[in-house]
DNA sequence: CTGGAAGCTAAACAAAGGTTCAAGTCAAGC
DNA sequence: GCTTGACTTGAACCTTTGTTTAGCTTCCAG
């Protein structure tokens, strides 16, 4: 007896992702980007606990919605420490990502509607146009490269 | 007389870059890219004709509604190559933008919408919830880096 | 005609979010 | 006890969208 059941059982990095869906490098980034930790066996190799598949599941989710890892690690930090969250815990930290995605909404619709606008006109002035030149800044964006791409 | 007017003088890519907000060297890769093409006087700089303010106002405005410049590049083939493009030829490339953004702000919606049922129980469950696993696909995503970062 | 501003190219670097590879270690079934 | 599959690490590589730098050339005003 006293055998370990499957509720109990700590998860390899293969079956965390089998049952989670991310891949075991991206695992082990995650790691080293501070978004999951793992318990160590003697020979080095990593467990995860049951809660370990709520908090990936987390950062997809998270993902999906476009926010940026850092940012995830952040609002994660939040979370109890030595206790397992709770629903609530959880519920606390999705809040934030719905005032992102309402922003996200507003300012996509905002697009479409100036687009709407130039389909009609088909102007696309620099000076005029108001998707063209959607907060009249016209160049000095600052310096850095900028992703653009949706998944 | 016979002096060229400000009307049919060719852009250096400096000018270019002012009048557009769009940095020389931007400019110059997008040149490579095949978004944008130029003439080259016989000491090899490049020159632009009225149209590319045009061009590259389709560009930029494609790219803040979050299209990849390849695919901008494949929109732009279909312009017609040796007649200056036309109020209709810009507005027909526009309208398939029109339908990317429905099609963004459509998804966005379904995302908010899941999130906030999923506030309320705080599941996140990877088996159910609709949140996490949003198209029942559970990996299998195919490799290659992708990028979820919003500008 | 000359000096400085602007242009040219190719190559290196950046950041995000990973994947792939090489070389070696661990765990578990037979 | 041994073999095989899963795991470990670090480093290199990938894409996208550019910027920066080095080393030269060209253009324009005085």
């Amino acid at each position: 007896m006293a055998q370990l059941s499957w509720k109990t059982k700590e998860l390899t990095v293969g079956e965390l992702a089998e049952r989670s869906g991310v891949s075991p490098s991206a695992l082990r980034f995650y790691e080293r980007q501070g978004l999951i930790r793992s318990r160590r066996t003697p020979g080095n190799q990593r467990r995860y606990g049951r809660d370990i598949l709520r908090r990936v599941a987390f950062v997809r989710a998270s993902q999906r919605v476009g926010i940026p890892l850092a940012t995830i690690r952040d609002v994660l930090t939040v979370l109890p420490d030595e206790r397992t969250p709770t629903r609530e815990d959880w519920a606390r930290a999705s809040t934030r990502w719905r005032e992102e995605l309402d922003a996200r909404i507003r300012r996509l619709e905002q697009l479409r509607d100036h687009l709407t606008d130039c389909i009609g006109c088909g102007c696309l002035s620099i000076d005029r146009c108001a998707l063209v030149n959607p907060y009249d800044t016209l160049g000095e964006q600052g310096a850095g490269p900028r992703c653009h791409l949706e998944p």
